[in-house]
DNA sequence: GTTTTCCCATGACAAATGTCCTGGTTCCAC
DNA sequence: GTGGAACCAGGACATTTGTCATGGGAAAAC
């Protein structure tokens, strides 16, 4: 029997995902959350064979348990609405041993659970060739920070009073990182950032 | 027997209520679709009794079908993974019978579905208040425009030949979507608009 | 037939943004 | 211990963005 975890933040996919693995003969759901934050708690308690994380989830990122599972000898199957070669790679170097895109057929997702158990490794190959082309993230620890903050929308004070920089600083690495990006703007480096699942 | 189409993009979600509903005694599941532009065929072809219906989906948006629907004498249940107020607003103009979140658990849905064949009209409660309290949208068709423009970050110059405008025009219409929505500049004020439905 | 609203457009101005330069610190690698 | 990279900061400058005043045309509302 196959103990899995789920962590899915959308209430209808989680039952659901819930749902139809339980009607599996050798599988088992053993731990539903939907909260980032519980994971590690609840696979602590559940002690799982193999964990189901969606990327995003409220107060913290599935991406971020992945080595902390894999320590405790949870394989990990990383499910994601996103096809962000940024995010395929922070999972894979994490130690996932597994990245699924929500788009496919249900079936996918029994059958890479029983892969993952048997010791493979499940990558969608487009993704992972978009992975390789898309190289790693050429930012740096702050250019990062300061994108992500511009995100939204905030104006360079405001970034510069959230991380405590001087607003010639924030401009310098907005600069940096509209030049590596090779955008025209803020907005624009910072969206394709988070589309490369850079941030 | 209550026959169910499904237009939704994701396919995993997509199998995993098609198999869901289909367990149902009452309810039988005679279409699927991930096209937005494919709805109104499918429909015609199926003849489903009601349409769930996803907001975002490739090619159309499941809020323009929903009228047509309605005149083809189908029931519509829209559901969304984002609780926009604007969204829920468009959806009921336009006749639909119920509007549902995919936060909420499964069983959900079966019992919503029954109850638009009834001929109830299902809202969140939570998200019906949102919509009145955010009235419906200050900003005029080509303000709407100009911010959906600009929502990627694209500079006046690009908004401006995009949209036949001069540069002059599209500053004045952003300037006074800024104003309306009270926000500081063009990319909070575009992104404010989305998260209300008002693009 | 007048008022209102939306649309398009200009010009002028202030503010914010992006670029480039300089120079300092720390830390790591060779 | 030297070079490189990342970090922080300041100043100067061109560009872009946002605001405001003004004005004309079209359509709908009264």
């Amino acid at each position: 029997m196959i103990r899995v975890m789920i962590a899915e933040d959308q209430g209808m996919m989680r039952d659901a995902l819930a749902l139809l693995l339980g009607m599996e003969d050798d599988i088992e759901v053993v731990a539903q959350t939907g909260d980032g934050e519980a994971i590690l708690g609840v696979a602590r308690e559940a002690r799982p064979d193999i964990a189901l994380l969606d990327v995003e989830l409220p107060g913290r990122s599935g991406l971020d348990a992945v080595a902390e599972l894999r320590r405790g000898g949870v394989a990990v199957l990383v499910l994601t609405t996103f096809a962000r070669p940024g995010y395929l790679r922070r999972a894979m170097e994490s130690g996932a041993a597994g990245f699924l895109v929500k788009d496919g057929p249900v079936e996918e997702l029994a059958a890479a659970i029983r892969r993952v158990v048997a010791g493979e490794r499940i990558v969608d190959p487009a993704l992972a060739a978009a992975a390789l082309t898309a190289g790693p993230s050429p930012l740096t620890g702050r250019e990062r920070d300061v994108l992500a903050a511009a995100l939204d929308g905030a104006a360079v004070a405001d970034i510069a009073a959230r991380l405590h920089l001087s607003e010639s600083t924030v401009r310098n690495h907005l600069s940096a990182a509209i030049g590596k990006t090779r955008t025209r703007n803020r907005i624009e480096a910072a969206q394709l950032a988070r589309d490369n699942g850079w941030l």
